[in-house]
DNA sequence: CGTGTAAGGAATTCTGACACG
DNA sequence: CGTGTAAGGAATTCTGACACG
């Protein structure tokens, strides 16, 4: 994981989320980021590609447990 | 510029030189790293790139303003 | 010249919780 | 369930300066 190098911050920017919105799909065990030495979040472009997905699906309707089963089965994020 | 998203921190790290070091190569106009509205550099790889290759020609006895020269000459970096 | 460091401040991020629904 | 928010703390980063050489 040598590509985890976005803040919480960046994510924020890129996405258009909240914080909250993006801890809670890491809560939620949808994404995976990295933690630096001090402990703070660190996001690839894949995690935002998630985060970005993760949030489309939820507004079509999905829950996040919906969301964790997809992937297991489908393999798609 | 979508790809400047390191901290300094994550710069820290990959070239393993000190903060002192990376802001004084800006500050000697060698790199350009973009700015958050909260004032923190972030960084893209190919700054980091540069980094190392400042970094490697001042051990090899150049100077800060040889490198600037040397860039504008031959668009090297 | 290139780099170290202590100084004080400002911005960032973290966690756990209460809230709504 | 998914998200907002106020709370207090910890880690990060910033600038300007003094130091050495």
């Amino acid at each position: 994981m040598d590509n985890q190098l976005m803040s919480i911050g960046m994510v924020k920017e890129l996405t258009g989320l909240s914080e909250r919105q993006i801890r809670y799909y890491e809560e939620r065990q949808l994404v995976f980021p990295a933690r630096t030495k001090g402990g703070s979040r660190r996001y690839s472009y894949e995690d935002v590609r998630k985060i970005r997905e993760i949030n489309q699906k939820l507004k079509e309707g999905f829950n996040t447990f919906e969301l964790k089963e997809k992937r297991g089965k489908k393999n798609l994020m």
